[in-house]
DNA sequence: GCGTCACGAGTAATCGATTACTCGACTCAA
DNA sequence: TTGAGTCGAGTAATCGATTACTCGTGACGC
């Protein structure tokens, strides 16, 4: 594969030079820049970038480590991180920790070995993971969950949503309401229950382990915990779900146990999946602005790298409630 | 930030020992060793990626350059190439071209002048971008779509597919089969509808152009699509779909013109999406093995790192068709 | 007892691009 | 005419890790 040697030989001039006329450095001669760019292009010249990044000590990539490409909410961040770094010259690369702290680490170990520019992180592990980026000054920013380390954060007032969809419901004439969430020590998930809580508690109703449920965010482990909850004598009325995959999960269970949506069941879920007004009657969802949340994260990414120096914050996105058909009897 | 030299200094040996210690390499005496490696732990180092790379000439990485990024056939695939890769210690990068065959070239670009270890690619764009590749030797699997140029493949007898789903309509008693596919160009789509009229065909049906559309793979496009086809005076009976996105525009086309899916409209679509058994009547489907795909994929490309003499293979994957009650009257 | 060999460890070259420093040529003003 | 200053281009150091080659030590065989 031919190096800058080789184009600068060709072009009959030094490798400096070559460099430099590549680079579209100030003081190149016309005459001499333009030599080179055809001797490069004749010869397809490719940079080689882990010469160019040792010698830099620095690299035009972002990694971004998401705990599941499999979830639309955090394929939509992908998207919102990505049309930043492209706008301003950075790559993208995407990395999928699967909500595993093994995975997590291995990926972040490659971050820093490869020198990218800054992290997004949706962190599944726990502190130690992350505090190999911090203890090397690595630019990060967390996104969805917030970490205890020193970082930016871009996060959604999650409880407060999960407040306001409980609410709707028991607004909605709902009586003995249940939460399906995720896994206990994932902040989200602990969210969206305690905020499910704060609406119980604020109606003066009893919150009750019972009509609680955990389980992986997915369709099966949701449906599990859907037939558990609903197959009790005095099952609830109403769950609130925690993201789109369990919804499935769920919506798999009532049909199951031949439960009507809405009339016998009043769901409310997080994420607002495409198909969410598809089944019948239609999803009532908490929309969470996931291309924003890539996207202010990206921003607050690049003004770090371009300034380290600069205080660490906090941004809280609003989630919004759609009411739909399946909250109403 | 520690470098090797400060390891072997404190460790009291040469970087070169150091360097041999850290990879674990036959010939350094244990207690040497041993020494390197708490040096190691003590300064928290981590290896120098790019200078690594630059000197061995080759990374433990793969680049996997999808079209879209927020589309779970997609996703799927890179769930299966991250399993192989992972299991053999290679990363994965991810980048989304976004069906953009500018963005694609950055892609490659980035991943050539990284000198990834290898290119899965779903490609979007012509030729050329493709033979910067084959140009430089990286090894690379086509996924999804053929490709031209020297490679290996892995596809899906889409075509096939489509004439067995659009047969299976027919044999529902539909009768005037309509087809919602990609955009011209795009093999798959093109595949797809190529499918639709190989069944039209068997059964002595005249094909007409009224009966088919091209859209964006997204929900939108195959919404106008459908309304617009739903809306002739003979409109279809039954519709063919390309993907699970298109078919989200489908069935609301269906709901807002207040037609019944399956009564009224046949529907069979590419994808098997999770909630495709929560509409009512539940989804049809040609499911499509996208994990293996990725995974096939991944083994190929690691099989032609290993020895790039290997000839050229293309592996052919079947969809299978999962009727429901959307394809029945 | 001496030469040969094996082996462990160090020295220094190397990967390819960038860039500090240097050098020569030329301009311009005194 | 000459010295200061400018500008373009080349030389070589540098980034950090790997590794070919070299060197010294000690074991072993003849």
């Amino acid at each position: 594969m031919a190096t800058i040697n080789d184009v600068a030989a060709k072009a009959g001039v030094s490798t400096a030079t070559a460099s430099r006329a590549l680079n579209g450095k100030s003081t190149v001669d016309p005459a001499l820049a333009a030599r080179v760019l055809s001797a490069a292009a004749e010869l397809g010249y490719q940079p080689n970038g882990p010469a160019r990044n040792l010698r830099r000590q620095e690299t035009a990539v972002l990694a971004l480590i998401i705990s599941d490409v499999e979830n639309p909410f955090f394929t939509s961040i992908a998207r919102g991180v990505e049309d930043v770094a492209q706008a301003v010259g950075y790559s993208v690369v995407l990395c999928n920790s699967d909500e595993n702290p093994e995975k997590e680490r291995r990926y972040i170990d490659v971050a820093i070995q490869e020198r990218v520019a800054g992290v997004v992180l949706s962190p599944t592990g726990t502190a130690p993971n992350v505090d190999l980026l911090t203890a090397r000054r690595t630019p990060l920013v967390a996104v969805d969950r917030p970490l205890p380390a020193a970082a930016d954060m871009v996060l959604v007032d999650t409880r407060s949503a999960a407040k306001q969809a409980t609410t709707h419901l028991i607004s909605q004439g709902y009586d003995r309401i249940g939460c399906i969430t995720g896994p206990a020590g994932i902040q989200t998930a602990d969210d969206r229950l305690a905020g499910y809580k704060d609406a119980l508690r604020a109606s003066k109703r009893r919150t009750s382990a019972r009509f609680a449920r955990r389980a992986e965010f997915r369709a099966d482990g949701a449906f599990e915990a859907a037939i558990d909850l609903l197959s009790q004598p005095d099952r609830p009325d109403a769950l609130l779900v925690a993201n789109s995959a369990m919804a499935v999960g769920v919506l798999e269970a009532l049909s199951k146990l031949d439960l009507r949506l809405g009339a016998d069941v009043g769901v409310v879920a997080f994420d607002d999946a495409p198909w969410a007004s598809l089944v019948d009657p239609p999803l009532s969802v908490v929309s969470q602005p996931a291309y924003d949340i890539g996207k202010v994260a990206a921003q607050l990414l690049m003004a770090r790298i371009a300034d380290s120096s600069l205080p660490y914050t906090t941004t809280t996105l609003n989630a919004t409630l759609i009411t739909r058909g399946s909250s109403t009897r």
